[in-house]
DNA sequence: CCGATCTATATCGGACCAATATAGACGGAC
DNA sequence: GTCCGTCTATATTGGTCCGATATAGATCGG
């Protein structure tokens, strides 16, 4: 599941620039299982384009940059869809946080409870994106990563707020 | 946190082979939220016995390649705790799987069910490796990372679970 | 009216992964 | 008993991807 494949199915759905497929990864809260940066979907819309997957239209503004807007192709969304037919890839996840938790024993105290408490306030912020949606979904699809994203986001600040609440009593105790 | 850096964490708590750091990604419901590819694995390790953060001795085992176990030195045990003091990276996450799940509707519903059975496959598996878990986690941080990962891969599995129920439930009324 | 933030495109160096090559050991199938 | 698959173990390469950075006018709050 390469960018090109990804900005294929975001195109699927509608017309965007570069800008606006990297705008609905940050926030939307259209999900966050699936991010991509600037240097990799500018590249792959010029690539798609070469190869007939999407067509573009220059949008020139006055006293501004041109907007690129994209389009997908028959051919594209042809392409796009026979690729979920094949066996998807795995997942592939790095969370720095929860790999730095495992040594909380070898680091200052306060550290750690600022390391949880930013990754607290990043994972409530997700989780209220996911929460304030739109009460219709779109499409099936949208309803289950909706569901799906507000499961995964509801166990994680669950599982910190309890955590942290337990070394709050740790702190007073070593405190007396 | 780049690969460098984690290869730092794991020796930091024994020695090991290239091989064997992958294995712990693999196998061991370590955990599930980092990982490396052998591709970045060895590159990384040379650069760091260059670098004096890590020390190599060849065990040459008879009519077998050397074992390269790699240690960790006191310079490479202060530069990784040095950069648990920085603010960290955030997460990165791509699951081709939820992705593809929000093209549900224009996919043939077989294939919608397979995919859907492969990763409710997946994540039990997953989630097996950490309730097997040997039940006195070896430090504060083990406890901690165990503890998230049930908690995440249990809300995974609930939910997936549950939405293949009902999915069983329309297709049953589609067949009448 | 100044700095910050936003829209918008684009590139580069470096980091990273998937696939592949090599090679002997070991266990089970037949 | 020998063949096949799997496991230990190191290593490289091609290509993908990300983070940082550059550019530049618009817009807006203080």
């Amino acid at each position: 599941m390469d960018v090109r494949t990804i900005c294929l199915g975001i195109l699927s759905r509608g017309d965007a620039t570069g800008y606006e497929i990297k705008k609905l990864f940050d926030e939307d809260g259209y999900q966050h299982f699936v991010e991509a940066s600037f240097g990799s979907i500018y590249p792959a819309l010029s690539r798609l384009t070469q190869e007939g997957m999407v067509s573009v239209r220059a949008e020139s503004q006055e006293k501004r940059p041109d907007r690129k807007v994209y389009s997908i192709t028959d051919t594209g969304r042809r392409a796009f869809l026979n690729s979920l037919m094949k066996p998807l890839p795995e997942d592939r996840h790095r969370s720095p946080f929860v790999f730095a938790m495992l040594f909380s024993h070898l680091l200052p105290h306060p550290r750690v409870v600022e390391m949880l408490d930013t990754y607290i306030g990043q994972s409530e912020t997700k989780l209220a994106q996911l929460m304030e949606q739109k009460p219709q979904p779109q499409t099936e699809g949208d309803r289950f990563v909706l569901g799906y994203g507000r499961a995964v986001y509801i166990a994680i600040v669950n599982y910190l707020r309890h955590y942290r609440a337990e070394l709050k009593g740790d702190a007073a105790e070593a405190a007396e």
